[in-house]
RNA sequence: GGGCGCUUAGCUCAGCUGGUUCAGAGCGUCUGCCUUACAAGCAGAGGGUCGGCGGUUCGAAUCCGUCAGCGCCCACCA
């Protein structure tokens, strides 16, 4: 069959991947095999395939392939996440250009429209990841808010509370105003900003007009009496003070003890009280306390026993028990209320000033809100001390392990996991109140089903006539990452069936994949829940992905433009050439500068992989014709070149350094194979191949096939297929290979090919500094005995030498020379010589193996080093000496 | 304010417990080639006193200290 010039990605991929599909070959079943399993961070339900993804399902698609072609049962579990406060504001927003407020819907209704919205966008980021070839078995795709998943979150949302981990409090919470829902601390981002420190005027109330006070003390005094000056960068909130904080040993505030102040603008006289907290040198040593909304002042409240005022509605703007701004967004508020005290003169500077806003991750332009409010936690202490010793100790490990510290570092100063959010998607807290909405004394039950928790409720208040409408479901969602952390076991629905023959086989599973920024969120709770439910690691190794940048090193993101849509990228380069992309720019745990110009690369090496089979394919065989030397040669090298490869591959593969194995394969393909093999065993153009070498040829390709498949599954298997006739269902994914470990002799071999390729480029090298033609035939002089004869049919061919000379030395005009090792060899090119200028190379070349000879000649004369350096270094440092000084002699002798 | 990591050719990075012929790779650069597998290619070449300084050692890109620059994580100074 006639082949074309160019790889056609586009006729390939898709034929392929329904192949596979057809055919069963992702799927997995227990049976009696090693298992290899991943689970997949599962994507936002209604997200889009970005370059994150890209990199990330790569490499998970290169370990599950590699696994699979080692004969090992693979297995790769696709799903998404419900993403719930994510998805609500897709849904929220949808509605709202519809003209539809979420709240003006029941819980029902928006519910309806969610789950809509999730039929409609879900799973297109699963299609679309079948582009890239990934091999997961569809048939498992699961969501966090499937039937067996949401069954598995409210039955450990049980079990824990039953355990006592799992608690109601009321706490100061990061509150997102926009979404309107408290927030986990690690879904605030802080963000260092420029703001400005307002500095304000609190006249003492009652005042007697003194200034006076006790030496060194500063007095602010005016015609309107003493005040003292509070400096804030939240000037909005001065309707919530219930207090003025001094430091008791602060001496130019001790005026201020005992006195009452009044709040600017406000009008209300508040205590001056003494705690050691307030910093004497932080702006004027004075603090406004704000109990309701800042999380210290909350703390200086409750110690002195503080009124807390809560100024602020859910959605951020101000309530009525502000008194003033009623209705008006904080943010309008902070302006307005700037320019009212410049006006009333109760504002005595602005500064410039740099500090940190905590913005909600999934509102990036939603400042979070200190707010005090009962949420459901989950106690974290039990669940550090579980996870924490198996990544320290390297049971459960951890690539790159510079990520052992960070979670050290969160583990050891670990802090409860704020679990409820104000949120309708997502899986509804199973807690049945008894009593009123907001009753000072809370009575309910937990229960996974509402008939649970009516026989519960029934039980606790020894009321036999308490009916379903008498129980009052909590109106909170769970966080995603309370379904989230289950994962490893809930696919294999380990939580619901504990005993499950696929909890058994596939748990723990193998490796997971996954970025950086989540280690928090995800990994070490996914680490605490395994260990809880199973008293196992979820997974034996974590490889954490670099994060995708521009090639400038900018993050990739929406507003700069600067991320490339990843199926335009695979249909200009095709699969495998974004994947081999991806991979070549990404050392582990780096972050990856990506650059199309790197899926160029990808696209020409498969085209280089392409054009070196329609070589090879387009040969006539011949069963006649004897396998020339040549040819011997080669194909004993490339087996020992291939198998080295190979081992050093498998070594790369274990330590995860799977860019380093695809370089390694790269060459090996592009240099070794075609650059030199291909060309030692090419026939004369139109002339047919021996048998012995072609078979030998098909062979090495096979096993290339083999070793490129995991980076690149679409062209090897096209390729695969073409080799012979295949029965329908044989696939390279899951066919056998057999590249053996290095041999003995493979070293030798090896090293003496190295010298053949030197001599050669060296015989090219000078054609081509004299510009003479690399067809023109000419002679090879080797000065004094040839130690690699046995190879000179291989350097006539490759270096187009006519004759193979030797003499005991060579001299005079029309010779230029070069040295491989410690030979000299000679090539007669007549006119074009200069000698002079050889002549000089050569000095040159002289004056540094003199100064290199020096060094050693000094190591080897010091007493010391012979006494102190092992037997081996003393030996080669003497075979460099002796080395140096033959080059030395060979190039004296051209002088 | 704590903690961690990085700094090696123009770019992106290897270089593991200090010693294997004056430091390696890929890309880019330069020179010459349309040589019937491939110009998305072939052949060849150039390019670094391993961030600065100091120390340990017979020997340091590799260990220690220090300075400088960059990055990440954590932390309630308004």
């Amino acid at each position: 069959m006639e082949l074309a010039t160019k790889y056609a990605p586009e006729e390939v991929e898709g034929k392929w991947y329904d192949y596979w599909l057809n055919h069963k070959l992702f799927s997995s079943k227990p049976d009696g095999r090693e298992p290899y399993t991943i689970v997949i961070p599962p994507p936002n339900v209604t997200g889009v395939l970005h370059m994150g993804h890209m990199l990330n399902n790569t490499i998970q698609d290169i370990l599950v392939r590699r696994a699979r072609m080692e004969g090992k049962n693979a297995c790769w579990v696709p799903g998404t996440d419900h993403a719930s406060i994510a998805t609500e504001a897709k849904v929220v927003n949808k509605l709202a250009q519809q003209g539809i407020k979420k709240h003006d819907l029941t819980r029902e209704e928006f519910l309806k429209h969610a789950w809509e919205w999730t039929e409609e966008h879900g799973g297109i980021i699963l299609k679309q990841l079948r582009r890239l070839g990934a091999s997961c078995d569809w048939d498992r795709t699961a969501f966090t808010m499937d039937e067996t998943r949401s069954e598995s979150v409210l039955k450990v949302f049980v079990d824990l509370y039953n355990k006592g981990l799992i608690y109601r409090g009321l706490r100061m919470v990061n509150w997102d105003p926009k979404a309107q829902t408290a927030l986990s601390n690690e879904e605030v981002i802080y963000r260092e900003e420029k703001s400005k420190l307002y500095y304000l005027k609190y006249y003492v109330a009652d005042d007697n007009g003194q200034a006076t006070g006790e030496e060194g003390e500063v007095i602010h005094q005016d015609a309107r009496g003493r005040y003292a000056v509070v400096a804030t960068t939240r000037p909005e909130t001065i309707m919530g003070d219930t207090a003025m904080c001094i430091n008791p040993k602060d001496p130019k505030n001790g005026w201020l003890k005992g006195q009452k102040v009044i709040v600017p603008l406000v009008d209300r006289a508040i205590p001056v009280i003494e705690d050691r907290y307030v910093d004497i040198e932080f702006g004027t040593g004075c603090l406004k306390v704000t109990p309701a909304h800042d999380p210290n002042d909350y703390v200086l409240g409750k110690t002195h026993g503080l009124d807390t005022i809560d100024i602020f509605n859910a959605n951020g703007t101000l309530s009525e028990a502000a008194g003033l701004y009623v209705g008006m967004d904080r943010m309008e508020v902070r302006k307005q209320i700037a320019a009212d005290l410049e006006a009333a003169g109760l504002l005595e500077k602005v500064e410039d000033y740099e500090n940190k806003v905590g913005y909600s991750e999934r509102n990036a332009d939603t400042a979070v809100e200190p707010r005090l409010c009962m949420q459901w936690y989950l106690s974290m202490q039990h669940f550090a001390d579980l996870a924490l010793p198996p990544v320290m100790n390297d049971e459960l490990k951890f690539y790159p392990s510079k990520y052992k510290n960070i979670y050290n570092n969160w583990l050891s100063n670990i802090q409860d996991w704020c679990i409820s959010r104000q949120l309708w998607w997502g899986h509804r807290i199973p807690a049945y109140y008894l009593t009123a909405p907001d009753a000072e004394v809370e009575e309910f039950v937990v229960a996974v089903t509402p008939e649970e928790a009516l026989r519960l409720a029934r039980e606790k208040t020894g009321r036999a006539d308490l009916e379903m409408s008498d129980l009052r479901q909590d109106e909170a969602a769970l966080d995603t990452w309370f379904s989230s952390w289950l994962w490893p076991l809930s696919l294999f629905d380990g939580i619901n069936n504990p005993d499950s023959e696929e909890l058994a086989y596939y748990y723990p599973t193998s490796d997971l994949v996954t970025a950086p920024d989540i280690i928090f969120f995800w990994v070490a709770r996914m680490i605490m829940a395994g260990y809880e439910y199973t008293g196992k690691m979820p997974f034996k190794n974590v490889y954490f992905t670099g994060i995708v940048r521009d090639k400038l090193g900018r993050k990739m993101s929406k507003s700069l433009g600067n991320s490339p849509d990843p199926l335009d990228l695979i249909d200009q380069y095709g699969a495998d050439g974004v994947r081999m992309g991806m991979m070549l720019a990404a050392p582990a745990g780096n972050d990856i500068l990506f650059d199309e110009a790197l899926c160029e690369q990808g696209r020409n090496f498969c085209n280089k992989i392409w054009n070196a089979f329609r070589l090879v394919q387009g040969w006539q065989v011949s069963d006649e014709l004897k396998q020339p030397e040549t040819a011997r040669l080669a194909t004993q090298w490339f087996g020992a070149q291939l198998r080295k490869s190979a081992a050093e591959m498998a070594d790369l593969y274990s330590k995860y350094r799977l860019s380093e194995a695809l370089m390694e394969v790269y060459r090996l393909f592009w240099d070794e194979f075609s650059s030199w093999y291909l060309e030692m065993v090419k026939p004369a153009y139109q002339q047919p191949v021996d048998r012995a070498t072609y078979e030998a040829t098909i062979g090495f390709f096979n096993d290339l096939l083999h070793l490129l498949h995991p980076f690149m599954p679409f062209i090897s298997e096209e390729l695969w297929q073409h080799i012979k006739e295949r029965k329908d269902g044989e696939s390279i994914m899951v066919s056998s290979q057999n590249i053996s470990s290095p041999l003995p002799e493979d070293a030798a071999l090896i090293a003496d090919m190295e010298r053949v390729k030197g001599v050669v480029t060296g015989v090219r090298a000078a054609r081509a500094q004299k510009n003479i033609s690399p067809r023109e035939a000419l002679p090879l002089t080797i000065v004094g005995t040839n130690e690699i004869a046995a190879y000179d049919s291989l350097v006539r061919k490759m270096g187009a030498v006519s004759e193979m000379l030797t003499a005991a030395e060579v001299g005079g005009a029309g010779y230029s020379t070069f040295l491989v090792g410690t030979q000299q060899y000679a090539l007669y090119l007549g006119d074009v010589v200069d000698v002079e200028a050889e002549k000089e190379a050569a000095r040159a070349e002289l004056e540094h193996l003199r100064k290199f000879l020096k060094s050693i000649q000094g190591k080897l004369s010091n007493e010391r080093f012979l006494a102190g350096a092992p037997e081996a270094v003393v030996a080669m440092e003497r075979k460099k000496e002796a080395d140096t000084l033959a080059k030395i002699a060979v190039l004296e002798a051209k002088l």
